[in-house]
DNA sequence: TTTTATCTGTTGGTTAGCGCACTTAAAGAG
DNA sequence: CTCTTTAAGTGCGCTAACCAACAGATAAAA
């Protein structure tokens, strides 16, 4: 299910939170490192799965989604190389009722749920980083709470383009307008409509799953504030933009 | 601003987090309890406010209110007896994006910010409460954006009446529809028809500001499965319903 | 009691997004 | 090079919720 592979140099600076680790807790945690592809669509962990291991995404991105009994989801939050996947891992619930899937093909690095308790009870940067990585998540959660409330589907779908787009290094995002649609929580036809008009606006194109962003201060200028918000949010408490 | 009080024996029992601490813990923490008194509609925290205690309602009913440019809002979680407000104060994060404003007047004990990060830096069971807690709060955090963007304004209603019934002991609510609807993130209008087919169905009655529960499993006829996923998790976590 | 402020009820027009059914078109498999 | 699968486009009726503008009605203040 998980590729493993070597550990490159390249792998170790692609997470924020590990490369602002002093280099004590850097040294003391490198032996455990386990870097992983994640393959798109990937379940990181399933509702109420027991959480064996912390995830820091270096090139990949993952959705926090909840699914209610009817089948419908919507996202709650996402995660790329300025978090983790698995909190719960150390705050103490052990598993969560949402989960939590690859929305971005890529690599991570992962901590044993045991390495990861261990070193959070130490109190230390790790710990600190950890929590305030929580605070911001928050926020973000927050913000898409009040965003599904009061925003129209175009303003939410430039928000999720936006915020993948801040995750990957360049312009394509592989992504189907029905997946974007559980990730918005409303109807693929919805999607296509919006997407139909950012395109004739020239901000995006996409076709059968590729998207590419034409003109991202077009989004800029469609998206509501909520960007913004959770973006400056994230670099007060962890210190990159 | 805060109304200051003698302490009772019966201020110290209302808290969960705090009841359930060890006695260890527990007498440590005594002596720096402060009871204070919170009114309908006091502030406890601005937007961007830094945060000098961390509350633990006994009696009394707190908001997280996220608010927009435009001055539209929203509640994105609700703590009572079974929580605290202002984890940013351990997060790390010392102020939040959002505030918090006092939805059911009572009493409140509140612990300064220096005696909070203190005990919780030894690690011990208040660390632990606090993150659980953090935890249950992003499940009902992240079950509220799933619901502002599947439900109906009755469902969300009658999930805000469930759970704020929950964290009082009595039937009534003193609560305008106005003010219902800055928690909803809708229209006072939309409240007022809402709240008159649950009057009319026997549900609740209600006469300017003072809702009045008369059938509550009405109510949990009514209410979406958010409810439930996310009273089952604070169970879970915090070891009471 | 009269006045004023607050809370609630109602109407009619408007729109975003849903649900459903169907078509078109490109990609991949054999 | 066909067949099948998957992705995307379209049209239409429908409903919840919006917006705006009032009209009671009750409570509090003068």
């Amino acid at each position: 299910m998980f590729m493993a592979k070597d550990l490159t140099s390249q792998d170790l600076v692609g997470n924020h939170l590990l490369t602002t680790l002093p280099p004590e807790e850097y040294q003391r945690l490198l032996p455990h490192f386990e870097p992983v592809t994640l393959a798109l669509g990937q379940v990181v962990y399933h509702t109420a799965q027991h959480l064996e291991y912390l995830y820091f995404p270096t090139t990949s991105m993952v959705s926090l989604l909840n699914t209610m009994e009817d089948g419908m989801t919507a996202e709650v939050g996402l995660a790329g190389n300025d978090g983790v996947v698995g909190i719960a891992l150390f705050l103490g619930g052990d598993t969560t009722p949402n989960q939590a899937i690859v929305q971005i093909a890529g690599d991570a690095i992962r901590l044993r749920a045991k390495i990861v308790q261990e070193e959070f009870k130490l109190g230390g940067p790790f710990q600190q980083g950890l929590l305030r990585y929580t605070q911001a998540l928050i926020t973000q959660i927050s913000q898409t709470a009040i965003c599904n409330r009061l925003h129209s589907v175009e303003q939410r779908f430039c928000r999720w383009l936006l915020l993948s787009h801040d995750r990957v290094k360049h312009d394509k995002l592989e992504m189907t307008q029905e997946l974007i649609a559980t990730m918005l929580g409303g109807r693929r036809e919805s999607v296509t409509v919006v997407a139909g008009r950012l395109q004739d606006a020239g901000v995006i194109s996409y076709a059968r799953g590729h998207i590419i962003i034409l003109n991202r201060p077009g989004l800029e200028a469609e998206v509501c504030e909520c960007y913004e918000v959770v973006k400056t949010e994230y670099a007060r408490l962890l210190g990159f933009s």
